[in-house]
DNA sequence: CTGAATTGCTAATCCGTATTACTCCTGCCG
DNA sequence: CGGCAGGAGTAATACGGATTAGCAATTCAG
C-alpha cells in the first residue's frame, strides 16, 4: 500500500512473495516448458496473487505481444442513434455476440470527430492502435480512409460490400444485394408481371449501386429508375405508371411508403393496382402501411462474420477476405398479379 | 519498410528525420517549455510524420501517463440484447454522447465470461485497467463487485441508485424512484383515492426497493403489496380487489399489461373501475394495451452524467460522487377517479 | 570423484513513448 | 581569454510485464 491500493504490480506481488519479478510472470502464465518452479514456491505466489487479486496490467502485455484482445468498432454515425437505430442494432448484436465467444472486448471509438458530417478514422490523434484490429459499419465509406487502411495493412473488416480502393480489394462481410434484388423481380415477372420500375438513388453507397444492379440484370438495361432528381412521391408516381410498370422496386422503404401514400391519394390500390418491393429492412424508422414483400438483410450474421472473419485475420489464417451472405425473402402482402389492362 | 508497414514507431520517423527518438516526441507533444528543437527541424520532422501518417501508440502512452482516454463500460446483460433492448439504449446512448464529447473512446467488455447466468467484472484475466475507468449499468450488480472495486480505488460510477457495499459509499447517478414514486401516490390520492396498493418484487434490485419506499412513504407502511410470491394476475387483482385499493402502482410495465389482462376479465374497466399506475418504463419489450400514467425514467441524461461525473473523477474533480435525478411524470390514461361505492 | 545434466530461480533486456538530466556548441560580457 | 548563459538536441531512464540468457545448487552418469 504505497501509494496507490489496488495498483499493484509484480514487483509488489514478488516482494510479498520472497521471489523476483520475473517469478510472478512465469507462475502467471505458467509455463512449465520456459522455466521450472518448484510447486511450493508457486503455491506460495499464488496465495499473495489470490490475497491481493492483482491482475496484470493487459496494456502492459500488450507491448511485447502483438495482440491486445480488443476489437475496435469504427461506425459511420452514432453507435447508439435515436433514428436508423433499430436498423444498426442487429449488426452490433453479432458483433457482440461474436466478439464474447472469442474472448475479446470492443472499443467504440467514440472519440472520433466528425468532419463534413461524417465521422473519419484517420485524424490527428487517432487510436486506431489501441484494438489488434476493427470493425467498420456505415452505409458509406470514404475510399480514401478504406485505401489508407488497406496500405497501411491494418486488420479490418467493412460489414457491408466495398468497392476496391485504389485497386486494392477491401476485406468484407456484406448481404448479396444483386442477387436477393434479382430474385424479387424474377419473382413479380413469375406473378404476371412484366414491365419493372426502380426506385432509389442507384448509386452512392455499394448498396445502393448494387440494387440497382440486380435490378437491371433481371429487369433489363431499360427499365426506368427514379431517384433523387425526381423527389416527389407523386411525381415519382407519375413516372412510373408513365413507363407502364405494374411492378416498383423500392430502395428505401421509406420511399416506398411515400410511394405507397401516393398512390392511395391516387385512388390506386396496393398491391391490386401496383405492387411495391421493399429492397431491404428499413433504414430509418417508418410507419409502414403494409408489411411489404421484399427481403430482410442478414444483419446480426453479416455482424458475427465480420468479427470472425476479423479474428481469422489476425490469427494469420483468413484465405478468403470477402463474403456475401444471401437475403432472406420476405413474404408481405404488396405483391400480387398485375391488374388486368 | 522493414517487417511490418504501417507498424511506424517514434524510432522510424527519428531515423527518417535524422534526429533522436527524443526529438520526434518532443515535436509531437509541442512542449516550448520543455526543450527548445529549432523550428527547421520541428518542421523536418513533421514532415515524415505527415509523410508516413505515423500515430503514437496510445498504450505505450498510457504506460506513462495514467489516462488513456479510454471508458469502460460494463454491463450486466448483453449490450445489444434483443429483449431490453428498448430500456438500455437510452443511457448508452447518452454514455455515448458524453463519451464523444470528451473525446474519450468507450470499451465494452465483452469478453467478461458469465458465471451463473451473471456477467463478472473480476474474473481471470480482467481487463478492467485498459479503460481509465468504468461505467457500471444493470439492474443489479454484484455486491461483492462494487465492494471490491470501491476498495481497489478504481475509478467507477454507477448508472442506478446503489446501496453503500461493505460500508463504503457507491458513485451512482440514479433516478429518484423514491420521490417519483411517492408523488404519483400523492397524485392518486388528490384525484380522490384511498386505498392504494404495490406491484413489484420490493426487494433485490435497489430500484425495486426504492420503488417500494417511496410507495410505503406516501401510501403508509400498512398499504398492501403483491410480489413474486402470488404469480398469478388474476390472483394478484384478487388480493388488491379484497384490500379495497382503487389504485395500483406497478414496477414491471409486463406486470400492469397482465394486470390489465386479468381486470378486462373481470369485466373491469380501467381507469374507470381501476388505476393503474406504471412506475417508469418498460425493461422488456410489451405490448401494451394503454399509455400508462406514471413517470418515465431519464435515462439518456443518466448515461450523460455518469460519464461526465467518470471524467471529473478521473480529473480530480469530484465533489459530489452520488446523484439523484428527477423522473419526468407522464400523463397517461390510466388514472382516474376511484369508482364511487 | 569428476564432469555433465538438471533443477530452480534471477538479472537483464525489450516493447514504444515521455521525461529528466545532461552534453555540446555558440555567443557575449567582463 | 575565462566563464557563463542559453540554445539545440540527445542519452538514459521509467512504466509493467514477458522472455532470454545465465547462474548457483543439486543430482546423475561414468
Amino acid at each position: 500500500m504505497s501509494q496507490a491500493p489496488g495498483r499493484l504490480t509484480q514487483r509488489d506481488i514478488a516482494r510479498l512473495a520472497g521471489v523476483s519479478q520475473t517469478t510472478v510472470s512465469l507462475v502467471l502464465n505458467n509455463r512449465p516448458d520456459a522455466a521450472r518452479i518448484a510447486p511450493e514456491t508457486r503455491e506460495r505466489v499464488l496465495r499473495v496473487i489470490r490475497e491481493t487479486g492483482y491482475a496484470a496490467d493487459p496494456l502492459a502485455r500488450r507491448m511485447l505481444k502483438q495482440l491486445n484482445q480488443i476489437l475496435g468498432v469504427f461506425t459511420y454515425e452514432p453507435v447508439f442513434p435515436s433514428t436508423s437505430a433499430d436498423f444498426y442494432y442487429p449488426f452490433l448484436r453479432g458483433i457482440e455476440e461474436s466478439a464474447e465467444e472469442s474472448g475479446c472486448d470492443l472499443l467504440l471509438f467514440t472519440s472520433a470527430p466528425v468532419q463534413d458530417g461524417l465521422r473519419r478514422i484517420f485524424h490527428e490523434n487517432n487510436r486506431l492502435r489501441v484494438a489488434d484490429g476493427c470493425v467498420l459499419l456505415g452505409r458509406e465509406i470514404p475510399a480514401a480512409e478504406l485505401s489508407r487502411l488497406v496500405a497501411e495493412e491494418y486488420p479490418f473488416v467493412c460489414v457491408g460490400r466495398r468497392d476496391d480502393a485504389d485497386g486494392r480489394a477491401v476485406p468484407y462481410v456484406g448481404a448479396d444485394y444483386v442477387a436477393a434484388t434479382a430474385e424479387q423481380v424474377d419473382r413479380a415477372r413469375a406473378s404476371g408481371h412484366e414491365r419493372f420500375a426502380f426506385v432509389g438513388p442507384g448509386a452512392g453507397a455499394e448498396s445502393s449501386a448494387d440494387r440497382l444492379a440486380g435490378f437491371r440484370r433481371a429487369a433489363g438495361e431499360d427499365a426506368p429508375q427514379v431517384g433523387v432528381e425526381v423527389p416527389e412521391p407523386a411525381d415519382r408516381l407519375e413516372r412510373i405508371l408513365d413507363a407502364g410498370a405494374t411492378a416498383v422496386f423500392v430502395d428505401f422503404l421509406s420511399d416506398a411508403v411515400e410511394l405507397t401514400h401516393a398512390a392511395h391519394a391516387r385512388g390506386l390500390r396496393i398491391p391490386e393496382d401496383l405492387s411495391v418491393i421493399a429492397l431491404g429492412d428499413p433504414t430509418t424508422p417508418v410507419e409502414a402501411p403494409y408489411a411489404y414483400t421484399g427481403f430482410t438483410i442478414p444483419r446480426q450474421e453479416m455482424g458475427r462474420q465480420a468479427v470472425e472473419l476479423l479474428t481469422q485475420m489476425l490469427h494469420g489464417q483468413a484465405p478468403v477476405t470477402q463474403r456475401l451472405l444471401a437475403c432472406r425473402p420476405v413474404q408481405g402482402g404488396t405483391l400480387a398479379p398485375p391488374p388486368r389492362r
